[in-house]
DNA sequence: CCATGATAGACAGTGGAACTCTCCACACGC
DNA sequence: GCGTGTGGAGAGTTCCACTGTCTATCATGG
């Protein structure tokens, strides 16, 4: 296909997959002729990958970039596909602080050390997950709340759960004409912002058995404290559309 | 304090807390003349939150703001400030699409509603976590993930444990002198990263668990058996068609 | 009393990111 | 032939989070 039938099945306008292309995160399409190419169901679902990292997660294009060049290494092996993206998404976090003055303090990295023993967890050397748990909890602590391993270990239980869901997802998926690593990526990448929801939600739901009114809910008596949310909020469409 | 020293305690520059304060997140100081104020802990406090809310979450100013406001509203009611929160972090999530065009259809928000119904969740009946989900699924069936709420329920239910955690969390710290609705902000939005980073390190020694090499390592010999034979899989329906 | 220096407040400017526009020479279909 | 579509490349635009500059104070030390 041309490249107006790739944006026309995308939505995504001609010019930003152009700049996908020269960004790297789009294969060019294969030219036919010096001011032709064209373009396969490949190139549309990358470039749907693509979009939901983006706006779905929220990543940067170049971050975006990474877990697809990681991505594209391997199609096949799904194990390492994974790694690899692991790997890119961390790249991500580590862009964020780009000075290396931000040294990690001993007491978050030790904290984060006995976790992961207590865990049991097999990270690999070069892992740098204990690096980027104790630089999070290091800001925690610097806004006061300090997480010590004992409180963190259930929720890391929890982590351990999800993640065999994760994987469990990840080998049931063959039936689809996806590339196992293309699904590694969206279990677990994409998955995350939906987790975030439903622990929301679960929150407010706890909060309310805890407390009786649900959150948002006015309060008993008077003094609604107007910061709250529209009720027209979600914007047109009826919750009933089952 | 002044602001030199409120910038020198934060390590926040002087011309960005001008900006904070200037954009809303962070309150004016008292002012003691034309052109002086002081601030006190409150002003640092906020400020370090600001930090965090910015850097370790990754939330624009907008919606750190939003945040912040509500919380402001009702520094000492934990409960709602918690609700107030939440509503906030939706809006944070609304700001993406402004446009009115995308329509969450049909199936994406029948299978979160089926999804909220099987999980026995009280939710306040404007809380827009049903039509972030449904927006969450659809994206995700897009890129040809279709996630079923019986996929999804096993999840929604660790989600809840995860909950009950986090409001544990808001109990317990009653012995900071921080007030409880800041708790709530530290521990509804500051968690997350360091929840999905122990998805993370999970994933990976689940996938080692699995596959026996570390991911990121590379496999023993050539040809690991990409797509094959899943060991431990556990297929109970195939989100496949819908 | 006055020089010095730190403010507060307003507003313009900067740099990076993610597009979006404009050209151009060519190719394709009619 | 000729108008529209195309690939490629660079310039321009928009938005955001700051950052710098300016002015009118005000605080203080000499």
């Amino acid at each position: 296909m041309r490249i107006s039938e790739l944006s026309r099945r995308s939505g995504v306008p001609i010019a930003t997959i152009k700049y996908y292309i020269r960004e790297k995160l789009l294969p060019a399409g294969n030219p036919t002729a010096h001011n032709q190419a064209d373009y396969d169901e490949r190139h549309l679902r990358r470039l749907r990958l693509i979009r939901a990292l983006v706006s779905v997660r929220g990543l940067s294009v170049s971050a975006a970039s990474d877990i697809l060049a990681a991505l594209s290494e391997n199609e096949e092996n799904t194990h390492l596909a994974l790694g690899l993206v692991l790997g890119a998404m961390q790249a991500e976090e580590r862009k964020k602080p780009p000075q290396e003055g931000e040294e990690v303090a001993a007491g978050p990295m030790a904290e984060a050390e006995r976790l992961i023993d207590a865990t049991g967890w097999q990270l690999h050397p070069l892992s740098t997950g204990r690096t980027q748990l104790a630089r999070s909890l290091q800001s925690m602590a610097q806004v006061g709340l300090h997480l010590d391993w004992q409180t963190l270990l259930p929720y890391a239980r929890l982590a351990e759960q999800t993640a065999v869901l994760d994987l469990d997802q990840l080998s049931a998926g063959g039936d689809d004409r996806l590339s196992l690593a293309e699904r590694a990526v969206q279990v677990t990448v994409l998955l995350e912002p939906v987790l975030m929801i439903l622990r929301r939600m679960a929150q407010e739901s706890e909060s309310f058995s805890r407390y009786g009114s649900p959150p948002g809910e006015e309060p008993p008596a008077g003094a609604r404290p107007a910061a709250g949310e529209e009720p027209a909020a979600a914007p047109g469409e009826t919750p009933g559309a089952a």
